[in-house]
DNA sequence: TTGACGTACGAACGATCGTACTCTTAAATC
DNA sequence: GATTTAAGAGTACGATCGTTCGTACGTCAA
């Protein structure tokens, strides 16, 4: 088993050379370490990918910049098994519950930061002035998705490349070269 | 539990009105069973987005026909709880053994499908001739892929636009309008 | 009629899951 | 120094997991 799934009480407990007692005892109940988990991959994703460009200028510089720390993030997370977010993202979409929740949300903050560079690069003149910043959004982060499987299922070692320059298209760039 | 996890022998058993042991005399262990769900999942992929194009020209018309059917067919499988191709897959992705292996296998049929439509496409000249298959491929599943997290966690109902419009972008073709 | 064969049953197995108890023990507080 | 607090160990529980038995049914061929 993999994913969150995969972090249970006792495996935990043999983990931390403890008792599964003693696990519970930390985190009331799976949910309680469920969504710290969560919180956990959710930090990691923010400390690994907005926080080296957040000092940049607002707008396409930032918003071009977090692209690439978030795809190279994607395709190397620093831990083996494809990047975690991914992971419980598509894990947990169809769920119910606290944890599902917890993911939208965090996704929903992301979401916002990136759609803000956006609309700050339109009213720059940097994107196109029509651009739909939702639609934008949806592709930068579905093509960022992708890096998981393509890697680990067809050992595609060429996916942050590739995500890169769908992103470019996506935001209205040249032709992908 | 969600996913082909949640195909669990007596759960199984309990829907079919049969017990454990009938479930597993039919197909003889759960990974069998496992297999036999991919192989069930994956023949009503092709059945609902490949079939219905597969007899329209090679190239880019049977590749933007195909576009569409995907898209429509992520966003509304026709059952509850998103496309399950794309949940087996970023469920398995990440892990070892024959299910893995399997949906990586019906995954490459699919991809090179893709691939023979687009480079039909730029030889006819419908694509630009420095068109990076491979690249293309990575971003239209990657858009395809998007759409069920996107509508699960968030409810967006304009998935299928976005996506569709996001594999115009990568194809290279005019702005996202 | 008999035998082989396949299907499905009920029961049980060992594992593992999450969780609820009690008890010990060490630290913190007064 | 006495008392309170809390962490963790240990144990047990009910569920559920996949799997393996032995057995009772068919159906069909010899």
């Amino acid at each position: 088993m993999e994913g969150l799934d995969s972090v249970t009480i006792g495996r935990l407990a043999d983990r931390l050379g403890m008792s599964k007692a003693g696990v519970i005892g930390q985190f009331r109940s799976k949910e309680k370490l469920q969504l710290e988990t969560v919180d956990l991959v959710m930090e990691d994703f923010r400390t690994q990918v907005w926080q080296p460009v957040r000092h940049l200028d607002a707008g396409l510089p930032r918003l071009l910049a977090a692209c690439a720390a978030w795809v190279r993030y994607a395709a190397d997370p620093g831990y083996p098994g494809g990047c975690l977010l991914t992971q419980v993202t598509y894990d947990y979409d169809a769920r119910t519950g606290l944890v599902h929740d917890r993911i939208a949300e965090g996704r929903a903050r992301w979401r916002d930061s990136l759609r803000r560079d956006i609309d700050v690069a339109v009213a720059a003149g940097d994107l196109p002035p029509g651009t739909d910043a939702p639609q934008v959004v949806y592709g930068l982060e579905s093509l960022a998705a992708g890096i998981t499987p393509a890697r680990l299922l067809h050992g595609d070692d060429e996916t942050e490349k590739w995500a890169l320059r769908g992103m470019h298209a996506i935001l209205g760039f040249s032709p992908m070269k």
